[in-house]
DNA sequence: ATTAACGTTTGGAACTTTTCAAATATTTAA
DNA sequence: TTAAATATTTGAAAAGTTCCAAACGTTAAT
């Protein structure tokens, strides 16, 4: 089992830096890909034992990684304690949660488009043709993305039946 | 002009929340939304004083925006200042940043693939499961990424043409 | 050459986020 | 009903990030 405490380790700490990149707490990513390699539920004590961190940040996360819906509670039989793992399509899910914020970008294109069309200057026509712009591109990206996921439910029933 | 100075600082705000939202320093979201809204290229001290903050950061800034290729020095002839304006088709680009950093995932994926690869055991074959699954996710996620960006260059020419 | 105009770098202050340890709350078993 | 096991919250400490002011470097006009 010692290859496998390696394995843990270092990819806990892969998807730390994943995560830190999108501007996540680096502890979410820890938790998530270690959830991601587990076959079976985990404790919160053993995610504090395998993470070698205290218990106050980890049930925090992962309250947060559940609102998210990225991992889920299971109920063990007979133990009290609560058990975690990984969503069923968490790489579905995590990617969902990114898109989401890219849509508040058409709100802000369309508000300062309508605010431009009240205005009357040159630059209020500059700013219209921007914003414009702007609608255009995460409409058109909202769009390919719906095709995506349509896409990825299709080959994720194929993969995991 | 009154109109303008709020939605300049309006707009400057939104993109502020939108960066910091991705885990990017505020400030590359309000100048880059200055910039998006401004017809003429500004410079350090048009910056500095629109967004009312010292040069330092905003020189720091910038030279970070110019390495993602988001905004760009413009040359004005017999003017000492360096100038700055938003990166033709902007919101391509800072897509593409996003996108790159997914890309990281199927390295990963692969890398841990091939690592269960060379390890046997019931866990190691839970952990090549799941990462094929994220190969497959990551990859198909690529796929119509690229798709995304050709029908946005055709679109973008339609639109700027 | 000197000076003025500008951009960049730097050290430290202010602020924000993350973490820990301890206190508190909750659930369940006896 | 109490005690034990567990999870959550809290306040403070540590760490990380962002910002400013000032020093420094560079360029170009005189």
């Amino acid at each position: 089992m010692e290859k496998n405490i390696d394995l843990t380790q270092q990819i806990v700490a892969d998807f730390a830096e994943g995560y830190s990149n999108f501007g996540l707490n680096p502890l979410m990513g820890r938790i998530v890909g270690l959830l991601i390699i587990s076959k079976e539920p985990q404790s919160l004590d053993d995610i504090v034992e395998q993470l070698e961190m205290s218990k106050g940040p980890i049930s925090q996360i992962c309250r947060r990684l559940k609102e998210r819906g990225l991992i889920e509670k299971v109920w063990i039989p007979g133990d009290r304690k609560d058990y975690y793992q990984a969503a069923d399509d968490i790489f579905g899910k995590a990617y969902a949660n990114q898109i989401n914020k890219m849509q508040n970008n058409i709100d802000i294109a369309e508000k300062y488009l309508s605010m431009a069309q009240s205005m009357d200057s040159e630059n209020a026509d500059f700013i219209k043709q921007q914003m414009k712009l702007m609608k255009s591109f995460y409409e058109l990206m909202d769009e390919y993305n719906k095709k995506f996921v349509e896409a990825w439910e299709e080959k994720h029933e194929e993969l995991t039946e």
